[in-house]
DNA sequence: ATAATTTATTTGTCTGAGTAATAAACGACA
DNA sequence: TGTCGTTTATTACTCAGACAAATAAATTAT
């Protein structure tokens, strides 16, 4: 990692990178990527910056922007240094579009797949119990419009998203709606998960027809069920282009 | 919130904050405690800094962190303002900390504690079904700790953490890992969950000892229902100091 | 040998200037 | 009258250079 490439976008929010945000999603991804490990120091200020090519200012907000997301630590007189593994936010929207930005990792792919298993089908659990009859009306809607077009336009895609959202709403629980929505939000974003180049796998529909019966008929048991059975098919369904060189990667730290 | 107060400590990894981020903290506090609404526009970096009497560079520093744990968004021409509840990262250990710095939110902790249950019985299920000897050693050391100290003592709560840490480690699972411990870390470090000046409720190694044994026994269904279990006392004796005025805040985004 | 002190290095903070993005106002044109 | 391109004003963004503060390591005093 030499130069600077700031054309980048592709983060989660999909909105132009500013100086800053280029740097700290390079310096990012090399961390993600193994490129630097915990422990590791990074070089100085003024050297980076002047590597780099852009001014103090601009790489230290960089720095603060990966240190508010637990990548990194500073302190005077020793430098900036990677964290330990531990004090990565793991679930951070960036951190994760960054650890799936270059090679995908199958092993670390279950892992997500298996904590949105969990969480996602006791939401769907509980959006059972405590659903609206306002929440039920957008769902059916939202399905609708995904089976009138498909997940291979955007308006599908659209009302796909919009189901699993008012799903989410439905739980009325703040932290499992910021957790998945931005699990999910970094997915979408990372081409990894992007199936535009080939037929998609399954008709996405019955399944979510079924997640959205049991919610109707608050049926708590079999909502998380169907939703879990969901997870798995999309995590089936996620093409994996090549399997990581050093699986099990954060184990390392003990 | 009009001058800075600079001596607060009190962020989950208890290192002393930076000028950049006791503006962050307090600004997000500020946002979680609903002083400032989502949408609201912060002042511009120059009556902002001027008000606060620090440099534009500290100010600017202080918003990339809250940018970078979704609490605002800045533009040029528009300014910077606070995001959505949507975009808020509820998990962020700071944002958490953040939340329950001022008056505890009843609704707001009891929807923390469903999602802790809902991961955290799931982890102790899987840590049943991966855990290595290794693991069930250190768990059973930390145990021994915990019964000889008392959680009246810091070895003791030295123990509990180190007895929950292995467990997750058993998990092998990062994001769960990484989840967890930021809750529990930031849970820790809020006064508002320290039971100092008073004797604790319940003995909490008995049922330590039962999550161990469904463990040790690698019984994935009773470690989740005993951890389950273990969690719901957590909360009952979690002492509430006041309700909220205005319960269910994160609802009125919809 | 230990503790206090000095020193060197690195991040942290400040100031002031100029740039770039962008929303809103304006004007040309249909 | 309404739509589209242009200008303008505002705000965050980036830069440069200096000084301050924290801290680990080296040094000195006891």
């Amino acid at each position: 990692m030499n130069k600077l490439v700031r054309l980048g976008r592709s983060n989660p929010a999909s909105k132009v990178l500013r100086l800053h945000g280029t740097i700290a999603r390079d310096i990012g991804i090399a961390i993600m990527s193994g490129n630097y490990q915990p422990g590791d120091l990074l070089t100085g200020e003024i050297a980076s910056s002047e590597r780099l090519e852009v001014s103090r200012t601009a790489y230290r907000e960089a720095v603060r922007i990966l240190a508010a997301k637990g990548l990194v630590e500073s302190k005077p007189k020793v430098g900036t240094k990677v964290s330990a593994r531990e004090k990565w936010h793991m679930l951070d929207p960036d951190v994760l579009a960054w650890a799936f930005e270059n090679e995908p990792d199958l092993e670390l792919l279950n892992r997500l797949f298996e904590l949105r298993d969990i969480v996602e089908s006791a939401a769907a659990s509980l959006a059972a119990l405590r659903r609206t009859d306002t929440h039920l009306k957008t769902m059916r809607q939202a399905l609708e419009r995904m089976a009138r077009f498909t997940l291979a336009t955007e308006a599908g895609r659209q009302a796909d998203q919009d189901f699993h959202t008012t799903l989410l709403q439905a739980t009325d629980n703040p932290y499992i709606m910021s957790l998945t929505s931005g699990v999910n939000a970094a997915v979408n974003t990372t081409t990894m998960f992007k199936q535009r180049h080939r037929p998609l796998p399954r008709d996405p529909v019955p399944d979510h027809m079924r997640v959205f019966e049991t919610i109707a008929d608050k049926d708590p048991v079999n909502a998380q069920k169907v939703m879990s059975e969901l997870i798995q098919l999309a995590l089936q369904d996620t093409p994996v282009r090549n399997r990581s060189k050093k699986p099990r990667a954060w184990r390392k730290a003990n």
